[in-house]
DNA sequence: ATCCGAATTGAAAAGGATTTTCAGTTAGAT
DNA sequence: ATCTAACTGAAAATCCTTTTCAATTCGGAT
């Protein structure tokens, strides 16, 4: 079992690396953190302010830039036109499980492609070096609140 | 088999649909369906215009729109800004492999996630409704190329 | 072949996301 | 406490995409 991702380990990382840690960047820490959802930017900013109104939408830019840099979060894949990010929870390479209704994120890192990608070697001639796999669908939480929902109903 | 997609087809689609056949519509159109790589509207747009100088970029998004509504282009997700789309060869569900080197793209119908979306459903609760899965790589073509250049060397 | 109206067009402006520039501020080593 | 390279916010610049609008064009009706 991998140790969690907890805010003490990122910023000491951080500092390993040469980084100051800064007011800023404490606080966009902490909304990452504390987050299950994927968030844009913009929407980052618009938490991170709540904590600390001073800051920038440039700084958030920074700040995702060198944790993306140190590969401490990843970005999801949707078709919206911003990018979205998410703290790296696994370690290794891994996907995700993204609720259409919540955003929450659930990851996992078996997808077992291998049998797939040998079969289209051989079919098509192509070397894969990489994959993007992301399924979109509903979260157990959003499927219980539709639930209750649809029983309150009767 | 499925007929393959040729201009006539698509511009009887169009015309079946109420959409005017204009000089523009029909050179976006010759550019999408003779190519295999990917274009970003930037660069069909930059095509387009050796076939017709007059058209506008602007033309090329809204010919782009339309056609993604009639499911006759895919877009293809990259980690790049701008979008990038494709003429959409097989008619249902498919995934893509991406030439890294060229751009080129090789389609391909059978992803076969049906047993990782059960495995997942029953580990995490979430139930799947769609999936991205595109596979980066270098198609056949290329690697060609690059074991001849290998050979000129010895 | 000509006419007509709605659809379509290009240019310019607006919009939205991200990056760059720059002068002032600050973290953290000494 | 001092110092300096790293960092910051604001504004401007860049991209990519959409909207607006007056002029043009397609294609059905005459
Ligand atoms: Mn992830
Ligand atoms: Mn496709
Ligand atoms: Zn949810
Ligand atoms: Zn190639």
């Amino acid at each position: 079992m991998s140790p969690s991702i907890t805010l003490e380990r990122i910023t000491a990382l951080l500092r390993q690396k040469g980084y100051k840690l800064t007011r800023q960047r404490r606080a966009v820490l902490q909304v990452i953190v504390t987050s299950h959802d994927h968030m844009t930017p913009s929407k980052i900013h618009e938490k991170v302010q709540k904590i600390d109104p001073s800051v920038g939408l440039v700084t958030v830019y920074r700040t995702l830039e060198i944790l993306t840099g140190a590969g401490l979060i990843c970005r999801v894949h949707t078709d919206r036109t911003s990018r979205s990010y998410l703290l790296r929870r696994p370690h290794g390479h891994h996907h995700h499980l993204i609720c259409s209704d919540c955003g929450r994120v659930v990851d996992f890192t078996d997808c077992n492609l291998h049998r797939l990608e040998k079969r289209l070697a051989a079919e098509t001639g192509f070397r894969t070096e990489d994959h993007i796999l992301e399924f979109f669908g509903c979260c157990s939480l959003c499927q219980e609140t539709a639930a209750t929902k649809e029983e309150d109903r009767a």
